[in-house]
DNA sequence: CCACTTCTTCTACGTGTCGTAGAAGAAGTC
DNA sequence: GACTTCTTCTACGACACGTAGAAGAAGTGG
């Protein structure tokens, strides 16, 4: 997956924090601190949406979205990690190795809940 | 994090295959069809130890070896992936939702491990 | 339908990172 | 001490990203 530059992180920010679609005026105004150009927020989105980050409707002041939730992005980052980094077995352990007790407990319910309520526990 | 060029990963794999510290001149010969001058390599290393993924040691001919495993590494990735994210929880609903069954099973024993023999399953 | 405003697209430039390596000095070897 | 090898410093081209102007396209009020 791409990476993301400084600004598109931030723009992206907003979109993900955005309820529903945003235009590029909106997103100009809401990042108003950094005085940008509305051109520039245009090239950024058109930049974010060639790497596959948002997809814009065909509305005439035109409408951004992310193509993902912040969430699935993180998630999909995630197996990104996992995917490249040869032993998924030894990271996993590393990985759930270094979670809090809180993250654990919720990691159990959800890998429960997964298997179905008559999974043999492991 | 910072994040690693094509070369620079390209390095990292090896020093992570490696089996201990390796020299420049290794580096090289194992990255041969690349046809890079040693001072490449010279950079590349110097480059990779002020991002902080490497470390050498002060033999005469340097030797370098990874700061931390290749999985330590991609646990350490992902930790930085889920805390950047918001709703951590979220994400790992989202994560654990889309590994294989496998991966799941393995999840599984390596928490209730974590959480020891007696632990109440979820 | 026309003048005016707003939006979109195209193009461009400065800066930083990365791949690449030469030059020169430092250190090891015989 | 001469020769080889290693290390450090400096540099340059390419590309990504932040930034935005210019110009054309589309909507809007009269």
């Amino acid at each position: 997956m791409a990476s993301l530059g400084e600004l598109e992180r931030a723009v992206m920010d907003r979109l993900w924090s955005a309820d529903g679609a945003v235009s590029a005026t909106e997103l100009r105004d809401g990042l108003a601190d950094r005085g940008l150009a509305l051109t520039t927020v245009h090239t950024v989105l058109t930049r974010l949406e060639q790497k596959g980050f948002v997809v814009h409707d065909d509305a005439r002041p035109r409408r951004f979205r992310p193509r993902a939730t912040r969430e699935e992005h993180a998630a999909e980052l995630m197996h990104e990690v996992l995917g490249a980094a040869g032993d998924r077995q030894a990271v996993l352990a590393r990985f759930v190795g270094s979670v809090d007790a809180d993250e654990a407990r919720l990691l159990r319910e959800l890998l429960a809940a997964a298997a179905g309520p008559d999974a043999t526990p492991a």
